[in-house]
DNA sequence: TTATTCATGTAATTTGTTACATGATTCT
DNA sequence: AGAATCATGTAACAAATTACATGAATAA
């Protein structure tokens, strides 16, 4: 995946390994980033490939490359690009909590649920917040999925909301229920 | 990950690597699954630790492992359960796509959306027909994974046909400009 | 009897992170 | 002069997948 994402960063312009980064961190931090220690050799490997090319910066004594892509590597990102897409690959963390929450006691479970769809409004303010210094203007598909990430906690979030006071109301009744039997049971 | 949903199953109930695979597939397959490779190393890796322990299953020529979770095992896997948790953790394949969908012209973008939101449409369906099999009744929360779900790809769904008409209508407002820009410029 | 399912395991490979090492350049 | 940022890289480790190898039990 690595080599696709830088792919497709430098169809925007040639840029070095730490500019990728960089430009990572600023746009698609909520939902991919790299280290160096895969940006580096995916580069390397993809300029043995011929994908890319690098050219050390003119000058200064310190080596310096910046990567441009190549035709061989806009064909590859491409083709990528428009590849099917199996469109929630990937575990879930969040799922797997929640799908074993039933081993906790009903009140630990309820705080749970509260403290995770906190956790989604925090990551929507953090987002709404983070617009800030881009490095260009984003094109209509890059500042999407800020969008999608604004819709997406906010779904969460009422659906985390939702699933609690649903658990409340199954206490209630439970509570309500065994007050009946109780009754029944004395007269 | 895989110890705490290996863990997680054992919690239920003694199993072995073979039923705990099964189980994943019948139950947790939308957001998670481990592959033998993953199970059975971990199993031992857990035993050796005292997390778990192995009864041979009696009789039987060949070796056949029932694991179950001892106490130390539980304190782990509840610690594990109330943890904090880093809620959308992990790259997304969908939006690193979108991100790049301005590489692609207007049609092709349209129908990528197009497709996408189908696949979405698609994965709601098999989830709601994959309620058959599983082998105990889901809990309050098992069950609620697989609501989730639905409601995730329901809101996926219905994202990315939104984003397909507003490319669309941006499209058709492109057009209306250069069309009053031309008659302008005639008159 | 033959195919399928049950059942366990290993080796190679993939893919990535973390932590470290190094040094140039620019701002204060 | 010193701190922060720019900049590249590697080695150790981690986590998991894929493909393979093996064989027992059971259903057709």
């Amino acid at each position: 995946m690595t080599d696709f994402a830088i792919l497709g960063f430098l169809m925007y312009g040639p840029k070095s390994g730490y500019a990728i980064k960089r430009y990572m961190a600023m746009s698609t931090a909520h939902f991919y980033e790299a280290s160096y220690g895969s940006i580096y050799p995916s580069l390397e490997r993809m300029a043995e490939a011929g994908l890319v090319e690098a050219e050390r910066a003119e000058g200064s004594g310190r080596l310096k490359r910046i990567y441009s892509i190549k035709a061989a590597g806009k064909k590859a990102f491409l083709e990528w690009l428009a590849s099917p897409l199996d469109i929630v690959k990937g575990p879930s963390l969040l799922l797997l909590r929640l799908f074993f929450m039933g081993c906790l006691e009903r009140g630990d479970a309820k705080e749970m649920l509260a403290r995770f769809a906190r956790t989604a409004a925090e990551r929507k303010e953090w987002l709404e917040s983070a617009t800030d210094d881009l490095p260009e203007e984003p094109d209509f598909f890059q500042a999407s999925t800020q969008r999608f990430g604004l819709a997406y906690y906010a779904f969460l979030q009422s659906w985390l909301e939702g699933l609690g006071t649903e658990v409340s109301a199954s206490a209630a009744a439970k509570d309500e229920r065994s007050k009946r039997t109780k009754k029944e049971g004395r007269s």
